[in-house]
DNA sequence: TAGATTGTTAATCGATTAACAATC
DNA sequence: TAGATTGTTAATCGATTAACAATC
């Protein structure tokens, strides 16, 4: 292997944002980028830059820079975009449908097979194509279907739960949107969507962004 | 001011947390808890909490710990959550539908009053109960309803123009979860959701779970 | 008072930036 | 070859952890 032994979260959380501006310079047509150039763009030093990349390999060349149709395919590779996920969504409620409807998601190869419930009213029915089956089936579903990834969307009470049997299913890694931290076993891999975190984030940064006007308004007065 | 001059945002982004398990403990009739017990739920070393709690004020009482109920209600201030956010939403599609229809929002004081689309099909109709308004009507709508927070949930090449919208009429916060930066003035408070970033990042994380378990196999196999 | 636990200072660790030799 | 720009090492900065005196 000529990784290194392991590369920090914190990059990893940036290779996204390296990939979707190489992705966009390749659909403007251009062809190299400096580290410096990228830097002005995505807005990291081009020292981070480099960094960054060289984590993962000597991508560029000397006196030239990056290729940036190579470099995007890189980092495809590395985020393990070349590939095809198959995903469930569990909770078939606003949010549930918006996701298995969004087709960004199937554009970069997340396919959602279909949603499951509980609720004997849904369960049965097609919420934009997709298929809503019943939450006792999600166990064979998953394992007949080569299910990757579980979306969960239900509400907080369950989300442990549901876990719990898409763990038992063998999928891969859980998309968690409910607010509740979840106990996977280690070989699982689990990303949380946190809204409320961000929305209260949000609100943190609105009020400071208050108080400093208040202040900079009776600093004028005085 | 008692508050230290800037709280890095690697602190405040942790607050939530904070928030949501006193909340919890709070709502299981926890009176006190101290750094240690909580560092044992939450997951952040005892240090980290007493650390990242001092930013805002000495909470604690040695040889007592921390007052669930009053450290609960400090941070709800510092976060801003002591009050109501009007908000709209700009994009009647699947995802501003849902979130303009999830009851957990307006239970922590986001409201939101109405979606914004340019679909003439969809302006003037309910979702959910709440309006559809013209885009073109937004600006007047913000200064009258006296909105505070726009969500931008438009494909990513609109994205850009709602925020100039936005910014004209005067809201204090976007909360955007089109894939792309958007370029707001300084004293607008930008948050983003990267739906598609978690899912590169979960992608990633998967993919080195595969190699790593491959690599284990060989090395039995040896 | 004795025991517990904070608030805070100091030490360590990790991440970012700067610098520059290597090289295309 | 000369100029540009990388890959990489060293320096700096910031965040986390450890330690402990202050104090309830």
């Amino acid at each position: 292997m000529d990784r290194k032994d392991k590369v920090s979260t914190t990059v990893i959380r940036r290779l996204p944002k390296y990939h979707r501006y190489l992705e966009e310079l390749h659909e403007k047509g251009v062809e190299r980028i400096s580290s410096n150039e990228l830097s002005q763009l995505i807005g990291f030093t081009a020292s981070q830059i480099r960094q960054d990349l060289n984590n993962f390999g000597g991508f560029g060349q000397q006196g030239y820079g990056y290729n940036v149709k190579d470099l995007q395919n890189e980092l495809s590779k590395i985020l393990g975009l070349n590939r095809v996920y198959n995903a469930v969504v569990i909770g078939a409620g606003n949010l549930g449908q918006a996701l298995s409807n969004y087709k960004g998601f199937e554009d970069v190869g997340f396919k959602i097979l279909a949603l499951a419930d509980v609720d004997k009213e849904v369960v049965g029915t097609e919420i934009h194509d997709k298929k809503v089956i019943d939450f006792d089936d999600l166990k064979s579903f998953i394992k007949e279907q080569d299910v990757h990834i579980g979306i969960i969307t239900v509400p907080k009470e369950q989300a442990q739960k549901v876990a719990d049997t898409l763990v038992e299913s063998g999928v891969k890694g859980i998309w968690n949107f409910a607010p509740v931290d979840i106990e996977v076993p280690n070989h699982v891999i689990i990303e949380n969507v946190r809204l409320n975190d961000s929305l209260f984030v949000l609100s943190y940064f609105i009020k400071e962004e208050e108080l400093r006007q208040e202040m900079e308004r009776r600093q004028k007065n005085k």
